[in-house]
DNA sequence: GGACGTGGGAGTCGGATGAGCAACAAGAAC
DNA sequence: GTTCTTGTTGCTCATCCGACTCCCACGTCC
């Protein structure tokens, strides 16, 4: 049917009017005056024509392509990234933009990464969504400044661009407290060794939570491994080992999925059940992970569908001026991090 | 440094020449006859005030944008579409291309598949890659049909338009033939229950594998349930608690890895050791499970970043005129799918 | 003769491109 | 040696891609 090539002159031929009438018709100018008969014949012959607009020379002449670009970090290797993508193609799809999507590798060169943006600015987006694969601090392309921007699950070093990042604190604590209110007294925490904001927030609120708790917080095992499911069984297995039998802890809260996965294995080998021995929490919510494991894994979930969505939906109300996100600058914005409940938390024996 | 609105014309005046001099030079055209000295000043002066083209009306002359359109279905819910966009992103970045991304529930309905072209047919996409998020056979819109089009994982129904699948016949025959070559004699197979190609196709792969090794191809047992982690788990429990001892199977090849963990499972409660007392063989390669289950699931991987590369480096050839698609879409290409050795795989005792 | 009600002309966005023009050199004709 | 062709080199003009939009032109009715 929709041949390509027809253009708002075929439509105004076809309806017997002029172009600019087109263009006031389709767009419903609101100072266009014109009567109700000629609206409808060119309603008609745009349908009957199958017209769509050349969005790309719309775009020129108002100077908005209604494109937002994405620049995100290592697409495959992580499935965040998929989440924010999504996140970010249905709030921009619900506001009709459309994603351009570069991938770069987490390891990319600051100038390659500066190319990406370019590429981005040249195709005159309208604004720039950076995402990382992890919350961490990044180091910006300067180019990035030339268009709104937001960055997702990080925050700039040196500050002063909008920033939505998860609440690493919150979803710690969700963590701890789901352990705390199944009662148990002796939890330990397994946590990751890079040096990024969560390793640090999370074995503060763990150590914060215990304490208000009436427990020694300061005191509490913690271990610390690469954060990947090997990592995860040898920090476990050290701290299911201790000496003291009344020592070792009834509950392990885990940096992440990956790392759960690990301690899963290390009580298996202990003869520890989960969770009637030994109650375990995670985090991020890996599904292919969490709900697979048996028993299924109470985690805490990364807000990255809502982080994409809540970037995109601030970004474009920078773009059409509803608000000014130089004002949401000074202070990244902190979405939950909610508990997931399975099967993996109980009360202590 | 960059500031956004500088055209070819601000590049004009400060070489003091005109934009059509401009353009030639940038362009590198090949029949423009101008000066080095002229060439120089004109390179010089854009390089100062940071030139970069306005790709829309370069597009909008030119009838190219240099954008394929890619409509994915789940970009978040399965893995598999990181890795085919990963794989477009990285062949269409080598060409100078960009991708433009359409997420599509896999359930939407045929009309909105068809709003989803069309947005991207208004913005000039020079192609399309259409992926699905498993191997199956689609429908689709037909206004796909106005650019060069190519299906990634899937092939359309009613046929001719070009598409890249993955060769689950030779996965298969890959996964039993590990088996085989381990020495085991009694394999079984877990399927899944849905009718796509996959489904159809490794069960006979993997019965012809057997019969060709001189086994009874016909008898093996085969047991088959939803292609989850739950349903893998009840599948390999049925099978491996069959009434003779001496007719259960050594060694199982899973549908997918999924199952597979399901699989590893339902050996662990038998109290049988993988590989020592069973060997298991997954398909997919997802990462996240098959690298993290122990021991590490040997497997056979879906070549989607290649079908993604795939895809693209024949769109653009299409687009570009070297070659004509049509005659490719008789039949689907093929792409392999190797086999992954972890150490889920031994001699059967 | 203003005020409406209707609609069209033409310039514009930024770059690409075929046609054309000036300047100068080499060769041809005388 | 002078003048005229013919050819090159070097660069510019004008137009176009498709839609948007400011401003003007009609005809009517009070």
């Amino acid at each position: 049917m929709s041949n390509k090539n027809i253009g708002i002159k075929d439509v105004a031929v076809a309806a017997g009017v002029s172009v600019t009438t087109v263009s006031h018709v389709l767009n419903e100018v609101s100072y266009a005056r014109i009567s109700r008969e000629t609206r409808d014949k060119v309603r008609t012959a745009a349908e009957a024509l199958g017209y769509g607009p050349n969005r790309l020379a719309q775009a020129l002449r108002t100077q908005r392509t209604g494109m937002l670009g994405l620049v995100s970090e290592e697409i495959a290797t992580t499935p965040h990234a998929g989440r924010i993508i999504l996140g970010a193609d249905e709030a921009a799809k619900a506001r009709g933009y459309n994603l351009m999507i570069i991938n770069t590798p987490g390891s990319a060169s600051l100038e390659s990464r500066q190319a990406d943006v370019q590429a981005l600015l040249e195709r005159r987006v309208d604004g720039i969504l950076y995402a990382t694969m992890y919350h961490r601090n990044v180091e910006l392309p300067d180019n990035l400044g030339n268009v709104p921007s937001v960055l997702v699950d990080s925050v700039a070093i040196g500050g002063n661009i909008t920033a939505v990042v998860p609440d690493e604190d919150g979803g710690a604590r969700a963590a701890v407290g789901a352990l705390l209110d199944a009662g148990h007294t002796r939890v330990g925490f397994i946590n990751n060794t890079d040096d990024v904001p969560a390793t640090r927030q999370r074995l503060q609120a763990f150590r914060a939570m215990l304490t208000e708790a009436g427990l020694d917080g300061e005191a509490a095992p913690v271990e610390s491994e690469v954060s990947e499911v090997q990592g995860g069984y040898e920090a476990a297995k050290r701290i299911l080992s201790r000496g003291d039998r009344a020592d070792i802890p009834t509950a392990l809260f885990c940096y992440n999925d990956r790392m759960a996965m690990g301690a899963y294995r290390a009580a298996a080998e202990l003869g520890l059940n989960i969770p009637a021995d030994l109650s375990v929490v995670g985090f991020d919510d890996q599904e292919l992970i969490a709900a697979n494991l048996y028993p299924g894994l109470t985690t805490v979930a990364l807000p990255h569908y809502e982080m994409g969505a809540w970037a995109t939906e601030h970004l474009i109300d920078a773009i059409e001026g509803k608000e000014d996100l130089s004002l949401m600058a000074l202070h990244p914005t902190i979405l939950g991090c909610p508990l997931v409940r399975r099967d993996s938390v109980a009360a202590p024996r």
